[in-house]
Parts: structure tokens; C-alpha cells; sequence
DNA sequence: CTAGTTTCGCTACTTCAAGTATCGATACCG
DNA sequence: CGGTATCGATACTTGAAGTAGCGAAACTAG
């Protein structure tokens, strides 16, 4: 998993594989300090590694962090029956991972971070978002800017809800986003 | 505007009432630089005062960017002839409000702060979310939690847009966005 | 006109975090 | 063994938030 799966070994000293180390002291130093006083100092120590080792492996904190939820994310599982189930269960499923421990926190931060931050942005965008972007639009059939406002509205509400009470959103608004988001999602629904 | 409408105007020398420029120094700053770079020693320099007469008007950055926001966005105009007019408006109010100059760029990066800082958070729920709440919750009958989902998904939507490209929505995605919340919230389509 | 109070601009300072530089030591390849 | 890239450790630079203390200015009360 940290080793690279290039053709031959590159010369020199091979990384460590504590990238799963310091995934963990990521999220738990934000989920106990917030995300501005998670220094990366503070995660170093927490993952047991020098502050140098980290920047020698992603440029900024910023890129650690998105590589800290893209680990934690996972790939996105596209179950259900139909549509309708699709995307209910990618909802909940959002839902629940921006719930867990210092995700939220760790996603909140970041997102605010890239908005004066184009080269952010564009890691964000490209590393996080277009995966799920990507498979939402194969499974769903949808243009890019139909999924892109999908994402607008899902991720954007769960995170203005995290942002503004600290707290993850409750399982019933949960369930009433999905109501609202699926009709208008509907097969057909959409403008062409 | 500046000056309070307090009873006997208090000894010492009144505060200068600069704090229309120092609302519009921000908002050019933070247009320009983004909210990161938009430091109060250069907001402060572009409004021609030293930084120190800011820190006397204004706790911390954080409130500063909560007032300017709350001078830029003024009240929420209730207009409307039916509850899906006054709904539309006020979506497209914000939205373009949001469009505005250094204000979406302020807001996003506002909110970003708020998430790892409680008394940000609390400032900003305080003197910029819960006016409006309070204003929609009036108009609509509906019930605090409500008029919060509400906002989540219209303010949360518009910010995760503006935070993700950069840019504002394109009208035509606001008005989907409009066409998504209103059936959610007509007359009677919510539980209880 | 004077005494009291508060703001003003200015400069200097403290604190803290992101990111960089350098070093000797270590691990792996050929 | 020689080459190379990583490791931990320490020190450093840079930049921004927020504070402290100054003399000058503006206003009020007497």
C-alpha cells in the first residue's frame, strides 16, 4: 500500500511504510485539537516521525490531509437495486465517514484552506473530488455538471452543518437531504 | 451609521466613522489577495488606518470579515406575492450576494476559520446566521430546525461551489438549486 | 482655558505555525 | 564497497495574528 508499485525499486533508502501511522495521527490530533492547531509538528510527534519526514512526503499540509481522507474515505460503494438506493446509500455514506473522528473536522479544514489557495484547490479537486465524481457519472448516466452539482449540494451541506454547530449532521436531516436530492435526481428528471 | 444612537455620547474623543471604508478596504483586499493573504495590516493599509484602530474596533480578523459581511449583505429582502416567490428570492438574493465582489471569497474563508474556532463559530452564528434565521423563520412558519436545514443546504451549496472553483454559481444552477429545495419546503410537505 | 478621557497613528514586540536547510546516520541496491 | 535516498534531529526563515506603549489629537465638563 505505501510501496509504490513502479516496475523497479528506485536506488537508495526505501520509505518506511508508516503512511498508515501517520494517516492515524492525523485524524486523531485533529479530532482532538481542531484542525487549526493540529500543527504538523503535533502530528509528527503523534505518529512517532520526524516533521521533515512528513514534508518529504507531501508538499504541504493541505496535500497530507487530502491523502488522509482519501485514505479514509475509501472507494465509494455503489450498491443498491436502483437508482434511487444508489444514491440514498452514497448519501448516508458521505454522511457517516464525515461523521467519524476528526474527518469531519480534518474535511472542513481543508476545503477552507483551498479557498485561498488555488494550488489546494486543484489537489482537492483532482486527488479527492474527481474520483467520486467520475464514478458517480458512470453509474448514474449523468452529465458532469449534473454530478458536479449533486456533489455541490451533498458534501456542501454536510459540511456547512459541521462548520457551523462542530457537530456532524443527525441522521434524520440525513435522510431528509436524501428525500430532497432524490426527486430531482430522478431518471428524467433533469433538463436533457 | 457609524455613530451609536446611545443615550449622552460617551467622554473622550469619538471614533472617526471610517468603518464604511474599512468594510469596503476588506472587501477590495480580500478580492484581491483572497481571504488568506487579505492580512489586517494590508486591509488596514488599503483603508488608510493603522491596524491597531481595527484590533480597538474589532476583536479578531474573524470578526471583522462576520461584521463586513453583515454590512454587505444588509437584510434579508422578504419579497414575494407566495411562500415559492418569497423562497426563489431569497435563494437568488444570497446566491448573488455571494457573486459579489470579495464577498464569497470572504464568507468561505470566514466560515473556514469558524471550524476550528468556537468563539468564531460563535460570533458568526450569532450575528450573521441567526438574524436571517430568525427573519425565515418568521416569513415561513416553519420551525428553527427547518429554517436550519434550510440554510445549510442553500448557503452550504453555494459555499462548497465558490470553495471547490473558485467561482460563483452560474445562474442556471441556482435556479436548479432553487427547484430543488422548493418542493421539500412547500406548505405542508415537511413532517409535523 | 484647563483637566479628563478616549481615540488616533505609529513602531516595536510576542507568539505561533508553515515550510526550508543541513547534518550525520541508516538501509538498500549493484 | 560505493552510490543513493531515506531517517531523525535541530535550527532556521518567513509571515501573520494579536499586543504594548507612546505622544498627539479630539471631544466634554467645569
Amino acid at each position: 500500500m505505501t510501496r509504490a508499485t513502479a516496475s523497479a525499486r528506485p536506488p537508495g533508502r526505501p520509505r518506511s511504510g508508516v503512511n498508515a501511522v501517520i494517516f492515524a495521527a492525523t485524524l486523531s490530533t485533529v479530532h482532538e485539537l481542531g484542525y487549526a492547531r493540529a500543527t504538523v509538528d503535533r502530528i509528527a510527534a503523534a505518529a512517532g516521525v520526524a516533521k521533515t519526514t512528513i514534508y518529504r512526503r507531501w508538499p504541504s499540509k493541505g496535500a497530507l490531509i487530502t491523502d488522509c481522507l482519501l485514505d479514509a474515505f475509501g472507494p465509494l460503494p455503489l450498491e443498491g437495486a436502483d437508482r434511487a438506493e444508489l444514491m440514498s446509500s452514497a448519501v448516508h455514506w458521505i454522511a457517516a465517514k464525515i461523521s467519524e473522528p476528526g474527518v469531519g473536522d480534518a474535511f472542513a479544514g481543508v476545503f477552507s484552506d483551498a479557498v485561498s489557495d488555488p494550488a489546494l484547490r486543484t489537489i482537492l479537486s483532482a486527488r479527492l473530488q474527481d474520483p467520486y465524481r467520475l464514478a458517480l457519472q458512470d453509474a448514474l448516466g449523468e452529465p458532469e455538471h449534473r454530478v458536479l452539482f449533486f456533489i455541490d449540494v451533498v458534501v456542501g451541506t454536510l459540511l456547512h452543518r459541521m462548520g457551523m454547530t462542530g457537530e456532524p449532521m443527525a441522521d434524520a436531516d440525513v435522510t431528509a437531504l436524501v428525500e430532497m436530492v432524490l426527486p430531482h435526481f430522478a431518471d428524467g428528471a433533469g433538463p436533457a
